[in-house]
DNA sequence: TGCGTCACGTAATGTTATTACATGAATTGT
DNA sequence: ACAATTCATGTAATAACATTACGTGACGCA
């Protein structure tokens, strides 16, 4: 478990994340820092970079957002590809892991001379409170 | 195995993708599209809609781009979730099936009560020739 | 002290996507 | 034949997301 010191301004985005029920884009996050004296959006750019670099944090691609990590006590961040069920209706997000679907993922890469850098899996629907 | 009439401007998109090497954005096909009369973006976007509704194109979420569909012929993009493989340096798409993925994502949210409706698996990285 | 690095601030701009409103062509039911 | 509906289209304006460029001050270190 490797804890990372983290800025002001890096601080103040993850806690933003952290406390959100949702996924929320940049420019939500520089709204609710404005009291905090965000002024631009490169400010949370800045700060988003590095908490994906730490893993703090994930980019939801299909929705150009951010979240925090839901695992990160268990480090399950860094032992494989982190994937999302989104539900359109209530905006809830499910981060799981899945070594089957790793592994498949590895396979064909490997088979195919592919070098991967990022995965990104995401499931969009309704999640099973909406879906009644 | 379906045929679609499409209409003019729907034609010249998917023209557009079909003749390109990789994944375009909506505002380089509308570029490329001005001398047959296109003159906004939205005259794109609403044929790529129609397109991504017939499963003629995809859409590259971590690239807000777009690319025509690679499997036409198989009728693959029908019975499963279709992954991609982009190189970061040549961007080169690859375009393929896995059904143990599909049964794996199936059986996670059949498990969670979560009803998909689209899927996502985007895999960034190198590809074979360019990492050498 | 001089140098490199890094977090930060600000402004401007670039890129991607949508909303709102209007028109004409094709289809359908009567 | 006619009204009603649907659908593809066109245009303008704006919203939403992201980056580039430039400058400053703090810090560690040879």
């Amino acid at each position: 478990m490797s804890t990372v010191n983290l800025t002001k301004n890096q601080t103040l985005v993850l806690d933003v994340l952290t406390r959100s029920e949702g996924p929320l884009s940049a420019y939500t996050i520089l709204d609710k820092l404005r009291d905090h004296g965000f002024r631009a959006p490169l400010q949370v750019y800045r700060a988003l970079e590095k908490l994906l670099e730490f893993g703090l944090v994930h980019r939801l691609e299909s929705l150009n957002s951010f979240v925090a990590c839901a695992h990160r006590e268990h480090a399950c961040c860094s032992h494989g590809t982190v994937a999302f069920a989104i539900c359109e209706s209530c905006g809830q997000v499910s981060e799981f892991h899945d070594h089957v679907i790793d592994d498949q993922l590895n396979s064909w890469t490997r088979g195919k001379g592919f070098k991967p850098s990022k995965t990104t899996i995401e499931i969009r629907g309704l999640c099973a409170a909406c879906n009644i």
